[in-house]
RNA sequence: GCCCCCGUAGCUCAGUGGAUAGAGCGACGGUUUCCUAAACCGUAGGUCGCAGGUUCGAUCCCUGCCGGGGGCACCA
């Protein structure tokens, strides 16, 4: 529509516009600030005003005057201010787009014009740890990436880039020929794996703080001083095929994933792929070769590695002087096998921003070694780091961590007791089961929306009270608010289906229906926002604004009791509403349940 | 020493070229004969770290400085 009027603009020489800049123009028609102001206003004409010689406002009028609003906008009045050009949308269409939404599956989002192939990495665990909460970051918002853009039309494959091949599991295999009691392996192996891991973590990094608080480790420190180095001779002899380490591999993998799959199962978050470091193993001589033989990587001090910035920055080492390979090695390998297998268009990695010149490095230097690199996008979607209380990092070796699993259950417990606390001040009766039901969706929708919701590039300060608290801008807020959609439908014994038959579109004479349907056809523009910078918080945001829309308007007007046309018209705001929402949600990997 | 990120209301954080900078929590004050008050409405609270620059316009872009965090060859 803009496009248009400033073509003709171009064409009746006003003013000069390249076709390249045409899209950064366009940009400029946004969400107004202010209500007041219209429903979007267009800034071009200040940006082209110096250009044509004109006063802002003048070339403002010159746009409008070749405005065509085709039946979507009011006719936009004079400029205002130093020149911006109000827009309202018409009423008519306002509720016809409604109609036309609330009967769509896909709820007025069109798919993307382009798909692309795109490969979303992330969760990524070291499979021999416990996950903690350290780990929840990148699953969370990896899995939320993942389902957004599958529903605006790509084609996404989600991979889990296991950890399953480092000295971590060099630890265990130390620590089960040291000191592993079958007893307790028999009884729980996950326990029993997670002991030695931290135990011979401590041992091996012989930290003197943590072993004068760690008695137990200090004896095994005093009588293995060479821990850290046995423990190296471990993962090399696992790395070139010894047959008792890959036996004892073999045998731990099974247990690991296990435990990994239990959690995941529990946060609603899948995989299409689970190739983990140990799947590329037989590809790493072979990546070092021909980084050499191509001239990229060469041989220093003993090591092998690839010098990006001339010899005085810091090499990306693909080779130690041992002969083993690193997790750049392993990355550049993963990153041939994909361009190779999948032909993306992009591959994303959620990944903590601490990696961020790692993968700066490795991405450089797929494009140096690979030609079809350059045709996909690679990017780091860097997320800030898990912070405890103190504002000091979360760190999984610092020993006492939260463990993921314990974090779900105290969240699914405090949100039992305001469902059952809410329930019986409301005298509703409901069962326990279901109030267990709700818990769990509540109190894990908690957890995983106080992540969603924060601009991921900043730190992450972690709090049990924050991320439970039920109220305000929270996933509790979002749920109730289906609830409360729910309870209308329930409680009129209303047909959703003939609604959205029968709905010819919303009468909108009061500004709280006119704010709600506007908010709720803007479902696709956050979508596409989240898109544009792989933020899931602009989705967060954007549902809060719904759910804060739909409160107001069901505070202040009576649905069940309007009559004829008007009553259908709030039913179809409130189903429209229920369905993004729960799409909303369902999208960023939260339940919903019926009522709470 | 080099590189990256962050300094916005008492607290936790949105906003990143446009009109009077927003929300949640906390504080204070209102709303329930009415579809779930886990709600709604209102009030108070800000030199957007500091100083220059670019721009018609800067919290947002550039430069410098101050403060905080992180990373910088054989861990991942």
């Amino acid at each position: 529509m803009f496009g248009a009027a400033l073509g003709r603009l171009a064409a009746d020489g006003v003013v000069a516009i390249a076709p390249e800049e045409l899209p950064g123009l366009l940009d400029q028609v946004r969400e107004a600030a202010d209500a007041r102001h219209g429903d979007y206003s267009g800034t071009m004409a200040m940006a082209l005003a110096k250009r044509a010689g004109k006063k802002p406002r003048d070339l403002a009028a010159e746009i409008i005057r070749r405005l065509d609003v085709e039946g979507l906008f009011e006719p936009p009045g004079e400029p205002v201010g130093p020149g911006f050009i109000n827009l309202r949308v018409r009423d008519d269409a306002l509720a016809r787009a409604v109609a036309a939404a609330v009967r769509d599956p896909r709820l007025g989002v069109a798919p993307v014009a382009a798909p692309q192939t795109i490969v979303l990495d992330y969760s990524s665990p070291n499979v021999a740890k416990p996950m903690h909460v350290g780990h929840i970051r990148s699953t969370v918002i990896g899995a939320a990436l993942a389902r957004i853009l599958k529903f605006r039309g790509h084609r996404v494959i989600t991979d889990n880039h296991l950890g399953d091949w480092g000295t971590q599991f060099g630890m265990i295999l130390w620590g089960w020929k040291h000191c592993r009691d079958d007893a307790a392996f028999a009884a729980d192996p996950t326990a029993e794996l997670g002991r030695l891991y931290r135990l011979v973590r401590k041992v091996a990094d012989a930290k003197p703080e943590e072993l004068a608080a760690d008695p137990g480790a200090a004896a095994l420190a005093a009588r293995h001083p060479d821990c850290g180095r046995e423990v190296l001779l471990e993962t090399a002899k696992l790395h070139e095929g010894d047959p008792e380490n890959r036996a004892l591999w073999e045998q731990f993998m099974p247990v690991c994933r296990r435990e990994i799959e239990r959690i995941y199962a529990r946060l609603d978050v899948s995989f299409d792929h689970t190739l983990g470091e140990s799947f590329y193993q037989p590809m790493l001589a072979g990546v070092v070769h021909d980084l050499e033989a191509v001239g990229l990587a060469r041989e220093s001090r003993g090591a092998v590695g690839v010098f990006l910035d001339g010899d005085d920055k810091p090499p990306l080492l693909v080779r130690k002087a041992d002969g083993a390979f690193l997790y750049a090695t392993t990355d550049l390998a993963t990153i041939r096998w994909r361009l190779e297998h999948w032909k993306p268009d992009r591959i994303l990695y959620v990944v903590d921003h601490r990696q961020s010149q790692h993968f700066e490095q490795v991405f450089e230097t797929a494009r140096r070694w690979l030609p079809n690199a350059s045709h996909a996008a690679l990017v780091h979607v860097a997320f800030g780091t898990v912070l405890g209380d103190d504002g000091k990092p979360f760190k999984t070796r610092a020993g006492d961590t939260v463990g993921l699993e314990a974090l779900l259950d105290e969240g699914v417990a405090r949100a039992f007791q305001v469902v059952t606390t809410a329930d019986a001040e409301r005298g509703t009766e409901m069962p326990e089961a279901e109030r267990r039901r709700i818990a769990e969706a509540v109190g894990i929708g908690a957890i995983k929306y106080a992540d969603l919701a924060q601009n991921r590039t900043t730190d992450y300060v972690f709090s049990f009270d924050k991320m439970l608290e039920l109220k305000g801008n929270t996933a509790a807020y979002m749920q109730y608010a289906v609830a409360r959609v729910e309870g209308i439908f329930a409680k009129g014994g209303v047909d959703r289906a003939q609604v959205r038959r029968e709905c010819r579109g919303a009468t909108l004479s009061d500004r709280r229906e006119r704010a709600l349907a506007l908010a709720l056809l803007r479902f696709a523009e956050a979508l596409e926002d989240v898109e544009a910078d792989e933020r899931p918080n602009v989705l967060t945001a954007y549902l809060f604004d719904v759910a804060g829309a739909y409160s107001t308007f069901y505070d202040a007007l009576p649905v069940l009791k309007a009559e004829g046309a008007e009553r259908t018209a709030r039913l179809a705001l409130c189903d429209l509403t229920g369905q993004v929402l729960r799409r909303g949600l369902e999208l960023l990997g939260i339940r919903v349940p019926e009522r709470m």
